[in-house]
DNA sequence: GTCAGCGATAAAATCTGCTCATGGCAACGC
DNA sequence: GCGTTGCCATGAGCAGATTTTATCGCTGAC
């Protein structure tokens, strides 16, 4: 197989029109410069340049030849400049895992400001229901960074994104919707039927656990598929809903109350042991740009 | 720079999935695919790959990278299945000389035969006025093979086709033109004004040649530019034309007549000292239909 | 806890690329 | 015609690059 160093000479005494020339070129001695264009001729298994007297010329098989020498060298060298690019945030593809509510909640200001910072970056993003998928995703290698709940005993680095604070979603005309204090306490809601989530989704076990620590078990009205469509079906009045607080949108037509006993989540971005460089400046930008607010 | 061979590891360890399974697939031990992995790391400034536990992963630097990998890798692989077409005949692009009187006569059938046989290889064509001009651009290397007349004192191989004969074009109803025998003195139309050639086109060195050895300078009625319009200015009643007989179209609408001295000249095809195998093919070709018909 | 899977590292062996020296051929100038 | 210059080819030797052999360290599975 020919090297792109033996191309490089060919493609050089092509176009400087000697051996000599392109020896001094590339800073090499004449006769190196011969060996590997001979070398390159026996590889390929014939004469690509006809040594004349005064120049060299390129035979059939070294016309035709050429333009992929030309395009092996092209595609090296671009290799090398997007390889700069990427470690120097101007170019490449991250790889996001998160669960739906961070998808929702803290991921669309942090995507835009990475945007507007790195556009050359592209995101790849992929959202898990579960804060065990998303673990074991990120511990396999099919993300670059996974954001969501804490992990516990990961050894990679973990970025702390703050506490993520739960709500109840009722409907504006709940008797319970008019709270002074803005509360509600869980045990109130223990009879009623819940706009629970699809088994596999994290908010599911998180809304079983906090009920099981009041002392009920909440029957479901109905079992959520999108994280999204929670708030909105207990605004309508299906039952009270558990929700991210960030993920209920701006002139929300229902009630938000804060749980009592309050319910909390702290969020993360964690990646594996040694990250590189593109995806340690998103993470950084997570930090930065994705804390999360109590009660936006 | 990154060398091709490094290119095909980290290729290969991707679409293997592991450094193992992809120095069994290329033959090489574990070590030296990681030691080579490590160097190409090191060439394009980030790492390509991270190594989870029991796999690898790209980074997003090596995502950026390997399809510039795989492109350099398939225009190496290309440029050897290009010149292995070209030595088998099957591709390329030949440059072809030819004084402008071969380019009438012998050549189309030639080219025909070619283009049926080597489909996949191209001709170029390059004509010239002068014997002397295609014997100048043969030595410069400014083509493959050259066709016309017989080069004195060429070093490279040369071989003959025949001997391209003259003839003289006169309009049908021209005194001359009924000749019984088909023949006609060059005495005889020593006071004619002649269709003559363009300076440097060698045929006019020829005419005025010809005419010396008869004695007598021909006047010019007219200096044709182009060798294929004399017969038809001379049948147009501007002259009488001396020509290549067979360069004179069928079906001619004029008075053909075989000139007394009988004008000849020996053509031939001929290359530098060492040509390529195309080169040699095609040559052979030219020898084997290229023979010159005297009266076809 | 043991074993298998897997990549990294070091030292030794082997290969490759380059330099220096020289030769052969052709063109050019005197 | 002779000497000089221009230019590529070839051979020997050397240094660096690549590969092999041996071994280590880590992780996951049983």
């Amino acid at each position: 197989m020919a090297t792109l160093r033996q191309l490089e000479y060919l493609v050089t005494v092509v176009d400087t029109g000697s051996f000599t020339r392109a020896a001094e070129q590339l800073h090499v001695t004449q006769p190196a410069l011969s060996h590997q264009m001979r070398a390159l001729e026996a590889a390929v298994g014939g004469p690509l340049l006809e040594r004349l007297p005064r120049s060299v010329r390129l035979t059939p098989m070294g016309r035709a030849v050429l333009p992929h020498a030309r395009a092996a060298l092209a595609e090296a060298e671009r290799l090398h400049t997007v390889a700069r690019r990427t470690a120097g945030l101007e170019e490449g593809e991250l790889e996001v895992a998160a669960i739906y509510s961070v998808s929702l909640g803290i991921l669309p200001p942090v995507l835009r400001a990475w945007r507007r910072l790195h556009p050359g970056v592209r995101i790849r993003l992929r959202e898990y229901p579960h804060a065990d998928l998303l673990r074991a995703a990120m511990a396999a290698g099919r993300a670059d960074v996974a954001i969501g709940p804490v992990p516990d005993g990961w050894e990679g680095p973990i970025r702390e994104l703050g506490v993520e604070e739960f709500a109840v979603v009722l409907p504006v005309d709940d008797p319970l919707a008019d709270s002074p204090t803005g509360t509600v306490a869980l045990a109130e809601l223990a009879d009623r039927d819940w706009v629970h989530y699809a088994p596999g989704n994290g908010l599911a076990d998180l809304l079983d656990h906090v009920a099981a620590q009041v002392g009920f078990h909440p029957r479901a009205a109905v079992r959520a598929e999108q994280t999204s469509a929670a708030p909105l079906l207990a605004a309508a009045g299906l039952g009270p809903a558990l929700v991210p607080a960030n993920i209920v949108p701006p002139h929300f037509d229902g009630a938000v109350l804060r749980p009592h006993p309050p319910v909390r989540r702290t969020l993360a971005a964690y990646t594996r042991t040694r990250p590189d460089a593109l995806t340690v400046a998103f993470a950084d930008l997570v930090v930065g740009v994705g804390c999360v607010d109590p009660a936006g």
